[in-house]
Order: structure tokens, then C-alpha cells, then sequence
DNA sequence: TATGCTTGCTTAAACGATTAAGCTGGTTAA
DNA sequence: TTAACCAGCTTAATCGTTTAAGCAAGCATA
């Protein structure tokens, strides 16, 4: 038996009045002040027997919020985005917001057709992992006047909001770790791409490098394509341990590149660190099955979720038009791996 | 500059039409085959041109339909849930439905909260990965007409859908292998609940044991609450290791007490399969790192997920009264832990 | 005694779409 | 000649709320 849905209209028959004044006492609507006691128990009693849950939808058409934020990551299915998703969908729920999310798979149709789809449905403000090349959805966005915030990815548009790491120092201390540890001829293994967050960890590696005497070598650098990341790391891995003279350190940027070439540094039995320093991004499990302990570089998943649900509700409901970047410290967790 | 949003009436205003007619051509609605085509023509394009988006909120309202669909998992967070939660997202979006969703942690009330969430905002359906002990709840939602997919957590109600595994055959397999490989001492590790798929592994096991002319014996199995897995399993591992006569396997039934597991025996030192033959539970990226091949019961997660979703929507758009149960089979992947 | 203020409500118009029913002018069939 | 029909629209009600404006009765004030 399908149980019928309780308006507020049922309330108000039950009770006897209209529905404005139900809505009124409901709601604490200052009006309500003038409703009497006697009144508002009786409806507040009423809402509960019929156990009233209030139409999220006609209350949205009519005042025009949502209490809906959108969250798109680049894959759900990658740990990093669906830490920061679990953490954002619980702050959001903890201050009455809903979170609908999706992945772009860093592919920018996909990501249109959810920033449309999320758009259609209303939502009162989005948080934006945005895949290479998007400056132009992202400032479409901005024009529409919906709040937003950047998570991960950083595009340099100064009236866009943006959560994330001090990349550039992420990268930078740890080559700054490996040239102290004695290293000199140090791997680099990044994406191919143009994403500013990620050529950021580069500067800081090559900085870091100049910074330490020692002249970069881009012989030294794999980029990998998104698309085939274990082939290439794989790849790009065998060709710096043939190199002339030879490697004696690699810096992974990411959490995939990460477990990938750590795989395949085990698989080839390569010998961290004498042979080859690592250090590595992001907490993995992996790390743990490692024969020592690795050296990486740790993001505060948990604070960049909170800080980009926060400074996107702020932004919602105090309708601060100024643009807000938050930069988190990484920290740097110092094992064996890197010598 | 903050766009105005472009709504029916504008592209009936520019067209000078009703607000009725552009409804009718934009949807294709049957009455539209009674517009001429050069209004419809010039709709269309106005529509186009001033980019126009309809209100998914106000459509909803009227047509009592929110394409939307909720999900519920235990953690998104775990590997498990995340991978599902990608390929319904994926699945859904394809069919025109959008996903919200909410973490449970296992958690009776949270999951009761999200539940309220989400009927409010009037979702079309719900795929639902139960906690332990919510019957009524689900017994509730049944009441309320609100199509639902039970994934992953089994419960024995008939009137209810649901998309799982074979639990059952999937422990029974694994345990058959361990004695074909002559072990006669099967520990099992498995989590401290009334969940009936975790009861079914379990009564997989013993079955298995029992058919292998194995009496089961109680101090081998060990169970582990949800909330401290790493400090249960290694405690229980433990104990296993030295229990007597000596347990020469062990079975995990889950992904992360499977991780957790192999991390403790690993850091242990302890010789797999010589001294422990091991089977584990789900795909994950440590098996890798493990000296030998990890033998593992794979979930099929593309499956699962995408039963799910077709299962729940056609279950929303046929209104089929018949509850639709789907037990895909797991595959049993051999290497060499399992001796 | 008229005036205004307060109290405790109600009325009805929105919000932005969908859609059944109606209207008008021409064509066709009987 | 008139009814019936069709093409090509429009009108207006509706979905379930919110909320500005209104109204009636009672009381206080001038």
C-alpha cells in the first residue's frame, strides 16, 4: 500500500486553519510571532503525528534556493577525490546543504554536460575540480553569478575562489630533502599537461634544483598522459634508470603516479634508496607492503574538503563577492625511501 | 555581470507565442505535431540562441518526476563503494538521471537522516547499501511506494530488490581451494555483524569446511568490529597465528580486512603460503607489493553497479511490482598465496 | 467617539514549468 | 447549407510551497 504524501494542507484541514499560517508557525516565520500558542502546538503536534516531511522541490521553486551544491571530481574512483568528497558531503550536510556530484574523468565535455546538468537542477553553488584547458567553462560559470570554488586544480583567474596545496612548496622541499640526502641526478615524473596546479609541483622542482647548484636535466623529466599511466610510468621509469650518468632519485607528483612506479620499482627489484631515493605524493596503502618505509608528501584531504565546503557555503550565504584562496602547508612525511 | 536566467516566457515573448507553445515544441510533445513548422523552426532556433536551460525544479514540480536518484553507500571513501558509486553516476547520467548521494558509515541514524534528505527533495529512487539491523527502515521506505535497490548488503525481504553477489559460493569456492591445497586449519576473518551477506559468506566457509570433512572449529574464526579494523584483525591474526594445533590458512572477507590483514602479515614476516596459506576479499592495489600473487575473490564492480542502476530504473520507469533479485557470480582469482 | 494599534489569522499571488480544454477560421463531407 | 472536422494556436489551472497584503475584532488612546 503506497502511503500518500502529507502536504501542508493536510496540516492546515486537520488543524483548521489556512496553510499560511501553518507554513508561518512551521517555519518560525517572524508572522509566527503573532499566532497564538494554542495554534502553533497544534500544528507543531499535527506535523509531527502525520510525520510532515515539506516538499524540498516547491519550497526551491518558490524561494529560490536549492540548499543543493554540486561537486564534480575528476574520478570518484580515485582515493583523493573521494576522501575530499566524503569529507565535503559531510560538512555540507551538517550545515543543510545536499551534495550531488559526478565525475569528468578529466575529459571537458563530460564536465559541461555536468556543470549543465547540475546548473538545470539549480544548484546553489559548485565545487570544481577542473580538467585542463577549462578557463573558458570557468569563467562562463562566473558569469552566470554562481558561486564557485576550484578544489585541487588551480586556474590564475583572480575572481574565482580556489582551495588547495602550495604546490610549488610541495615539490620544492621535497627535492630540497633528496639533494640533501646527497642526491644528484633527480627523476621527475608528472603528467603531460597544462594544468597550473601540476606545472606548479614542476617550478618547485626545478627550483628546488638551481636552488640546490645542480642544473636540471629534461632528459630527466617523464611527463605521462592520463590516459595510459601505467604504461607510461612504466616507461618513463626504465628509461631513467638507463640513463647516463645515472639516476640516484625520483619525485613522483600524484597519488597514481605514485603506486605506479613504486609497483614497478618493486616488480624490478630496484633497490630504494641505494640505488634510487624516492619520494612519493599523496597517503597510499600501498606504502605499508613497501620494504621500507616511503618518504611522501602528505595533503590535508580533511581540510581541503572542509575549507572548499566552507568557503563556498560563505560565499552562498553571505554573497561575499571577493574571491577567496586558501593555500594549504603540505607536510613533508620523511621515511627511508629518499636516502 | 550577472546573467538572467532565460526562461519559457522569454523564448515566447521573442517568438510571440504563448509560453504554451514553446513548451510543447521544446518537448515534443504530441500536441506539436499541430504547430506549423516555421513557428516551430523559430522556437527551436530562439531557444538555441538565448541558450535557454529549463528549470529542472519547476518541471519537477509539475511533473512529479526529479530524474534524480539517491545513493547511499556505507563509505565512499572505501574503494569498494567509490568504484560502485562511479558506475552508477556513469549509468545514471546515460539514462538522464542525476545522483545524489551520502555516506552512512555504517551508522543506523545518518543513514536515516540521509534517507530524509532525500525522499524531501523527492527522489525518483534510491540504491541503498544498508546498515546492519535497519529492516523497518527499509521496510519503511517500501512503504512509502519509493522505487529501491538493495546493493551490496542482502536482507531476506521479498518485496524488496536487490543486487549483490553470490556470498555464499563466493567463501565457499575460496575454502574449497585452501583444502584442495591440503590445508586442514582455515582461519576466517570476518566483521562482527548481523549483515546477512557477511553471515552468507560465513555460512560458506563452514559449509565448505563441513564438505571437505573439516569440523569447524570456533576459536578459528575471528570477528572484527567495524569501527577499529586494523587493531581487530592484527589481534586477531595474532591469536590465529598462535592458536594449536597450528592454522596453516586464513580467509578475509572483505577488502579492507583483507589490506589490513596482509599489512600485518607482511610487517610479520610471516611465510605465505608455506606457513599461512591466504585467500583475500575484493581487488585492491596492494596485492602488488605482496612478494607472491594474492589469491582473491573478485567482486564484479562494473556489474554490480550497473545492475543497480538498470534494475532501479526500470523498476521506476516500467512500475514493475515484481522485486527483481540479481547474485552475480565472483570469480575466483588463483595466484599463489593460497599454496 | 473616532482613531489607531495589536492580535490572530486568511486570501491570493507568486515561483517556472506542463497540459487539458477551449477558441477561431478555414476546409470538407453530407 | 450546415455540421463536422482540422490546423494552429491560446487560456488558465496546476504542482506544493512562501509571503505580502488584507481583514475583523478587541483594546488603548486622544
Amino acid at each position: 500500500m503506497v502511503h500518500k504524501k502529507i502536504q501542508l494542507k493536510d496540516i492546515a484541514r486537520e488543524v483548521g486553519v489556512s496553510t499560511a499560517t501553518v507554513s508561518y508557525v512551521l517555519n518560525d516565520h517572524p508572522m509566527s510571532a503573532r499566532i497564538s500558542e494554542d495554534v502553533s502546538a497544534r500544528i507543531r503536534q499535527t506535523a509531527l503525528d502525520l510525520n510532515y516531511q515539506p516538499n524540498q522541490i516547491a519550497k526551491s521553486l518558490k524561494t529560490q534556493k536549492t540548499y543543493t551544491i554540486g561537486l564534480i571530481v575528476a574520478d570518484i574512483a580515485n582515493p583523493f577525490s573521494a576522501h575530499m568528497a566524503r569529507i565535503i558531503e559531510d560538512d555540507a550536510k551538517k550545515k543543510g546543504y545536499t551534495v550531488i556530484f559526478g565525475s569528468s574523468d578529466e575529459n571537458i565535455d563530460k564536465a559541461q554536460n555536468l556543470i549543465n546538468t547540475m546548473f538545470n537542477r539549480q544548484i546553489d553553488g559548485l565545487i570544481l575540480a577542473a580538467v585542463d584547458k577549462s578557463q573558458s567553462q570557468i569563467a562562463d560559470i562566473l558569469k552566470k553569478g554562481v558561486p564557485l570554488v576550484l578544489i585541487d586544480r588551480y586556474f590564475p583567474m583572480d575572481q574565482v575562489s580556489y582551495v588547495g596545496i602550495d604546490n610549488y612548496g610541495a615539490t620544492y622541499e621535497a627535492v630540497q630533502l633528496l639533494i640533501r640526502n646527497g642526491r644528484k641526478r633527480i627523476g621527475l615524473i608528472s603528467y603531460d599537461t597544462e594544468l597550473v596546479h601540476l606545472s606548479e609541483r614542476n617550478r618547485g622542482y626545478l627550483d628546488a634544483l638551481r636552488d640546490g647548484g645542480i642544473t636540471a636535466d629534461n632528459a630527466l623529466i617523464k611527463t605521462i598522459s592520463l590516459h595510459q599511466i601505467r604504461q607510461d610510468v612504466e616507461r618513463g621509469l626504465a628509461e631513467l634508470l638507463q640513463a647516463e650518468p645515472a639516476v640516484d632519485a625520483v619525485l613522483f607528483t600524484t597519488n597514481l603516479l605514485s603506486i605506479n612506479g613504486l609497483r614497478y620499482l618493486y616488480q624490478q627489484k630496484v633497490a630504494i634508496p641505494e640505488r634510487l631515493a624516492v619520494v612519493a605524493f599523496d597517503e597510499t596503502d600501498v606504502y605499508d607492503f613497501f620494504p621500507i618505509s616511503i618518504t611522501y608528501v602528505r595533503q590535508p584531504l580533511d581540510e581541503l574538503g572542509r575549507a572548499a565546503s566552507e568557503v563556498l557555503i560563505s560565499q552562498m550565504e553571505n554573497k561575499t563577492e571577493q574571491a577567496i584562496k586558501v593555500n594549504l602547508k603540505t607536510t613533508l612525511v620523511v621515511g627511508q625511501s629518499s636516502g
